[in-house]
DNA sequence: CTGTTAGCGCGTTCAT
DNA sequence: ATGAACGCGCTAACAG
């Protein structure tokens, strides 16, 4: 079913070595022998295998990237980031998606350290995995995505969280607004009590008090609570409802967005509301 | 630096055969001896290497499901349901974006026939790929989604986008709306030329001239795109401007929301817009 | 139940 | 420029 090097050889009247030298050092064979060898894999079907490869080597091409949500398009435009750069390099990329389940992580962790993938990019669910050091310890390049870490394990890039949620809140106070909701998902990603602090930070040298940022705390990053998010906003009496809203989160906004559409809310009317990156 | 099974065996004083049965299969191996064997690979930090594995097993256990766009929720909800299924058989899938690029895809696929994974789910970009039926002939399988094809080559599994779009459009003409856009992607897709066909089929049924589906053409299935198509939709005469718009695609529709609710166009007053699938 | 051994398909010396 | 032979790490078949 499968053909090796070694039929190639026999039909193109060679041996394996040669064969072999095709395939990754062309410029070595002669012009002659080349095509004969090339004719020889086209007409038997000869499909190389990756994995011999990989087992003589050390190691395989493929990177990976491990997100816990590719449903959240912040995730997938920093693939697409990502697939651009390595692919001029020749390397494919492949999404895993964790599902914001630690253990689901650690599974994927696993499974790339025993492939012997050439690097993981990961934007941690849990950043405090033992796999997370192991894997730079046995020769696999880690890139931290959306997290900071101790640098010493490994590279990391993030964006300034605090200070994102300080320009959005000042940008609305600058508009003349003085109660402002902040829809956030759960306390424990790091990101929301990042943007979170910087919206206070923006209250505090506005001089006003931190009780004017109403918080609305939703389970997760998904259009789904912003909803829900929206009915709790909308369910507060207007002389204490606040007058614009600040999402840490494009899909949280994209749900309250929904729910104003369907609930005759009026944007930005009754609430303004600021789409962000959710651009393409 | 890299440990094996040799490695493990001589530490735990068994066979490499032994080692590999624990591995593999635990119950056919003696309490005692298992438990050393376990050790030994702890203490001296053995991962299995299944490029190995694969090699003498014939096929790696990676599932890889290639769509056209990551960033476009459909694909990363069937994802979702993708993995739940084959969680339970305990395979891990892998997400390939093609970029719409039908050679970014061919690359895909012939990777994944070099690597022999287990299986290949694909939304195609070209669906007359030659490597699309080369797979199923080397022995892995192949599902395409979101698209027929022959049957004798591959199963699939895709929507009634004909059903659909006419469900659509009869929803806005019962409601009252005699001019509709349809908003859609480039026709080269066939989804978007099915579900135009449904709206067509519902105009013919209620007996109105196909004029009044005034169509709006996109590059994409993106926000921008649809940004875009609001923006002409809104361009035209308000006397002949439709008053409903039923959007091919989730991103497109966002975008025209997100059009409207930068420039003031209320909806559903000004334009009556409904939200699909983009549930999550 | 455990040990021994023969490849899986390929890349890479070292000869020629 | 080409060929022969070895081994990458592991599993499976068989022998004990």
């Amino acid at each position: 079913m499968t053909v090796t090097v070694r039929e190639v050889a026999a039909a193109a009247g060679v041996s394996v070595g040669t064969v072999s030298n095709v395939l990754n050092r062309p410029e070595a064979v002669s012009t002659g022998v080349r095509t004969r060898v090339r004719e020889a894999m086209a007409t038997l079907g000869f499909v190389p295998n990756s994995t011999a490869r990989q087992l003589r080597v050390g190691r395989s091409q493929m990177v990976a990237y491990i997100v816990a949500d590719t449903a959240n398009p912040f995730y997938t435009d920093v693939a697409k980031g990502i697939e651009e750069e390595i692919g001029t390099h020749d390397l494919p990329l492949f999404l895993c998606d964790s599902n914001g389940d630690p253990s689901r992580e650690q599974t994927y962790l696993t499974l790339l350290e025993q492939q012997r993938v050439r690097g993981v990019l990961i934007t941690p669910t849990n950043p405090r995995a033992p796999l997370l050091e192991e894997l730079p310890r046995h020769g696999i390049p880690v890139v931290v995505v959306d997290h900071t870490t101790d640098p010493r394990m490994h590279c990391s890039v993030a964006v300034d969280d605090v200070r994102g949620g300080q320009l959005a809140v000042a940008h609305l106070l600058d508009a003349g607004h003085e109660r402002i909701a902040f829809i956030g998902g759960p306390p424990s990603t790091s990101q929301v009590r990042a943007r979170r602090q910087g919206a206070l930070n923006a209250l505090h040298a506005a001089n006003i008090p931190a009780s004017h940022l109403i918080e609305i705390e939703t389970t997760a990053h998904t259009a789904t609570e912003g909803r829900g998010a929206a009915e709790r906003l909308t369910g507060i009496p207007p002389t204490a409802r606040p007058t614009a809203a600040f999402c840490a989160n494009d899909l949280l906004a994209l749900g309250v967005l929904q729910h104003c559409v369907s609930t005759g809310v009026r944007v930005p009317d009754d609430l303004v509301l600021h789409l962000g990156t959710l651009t393409r």
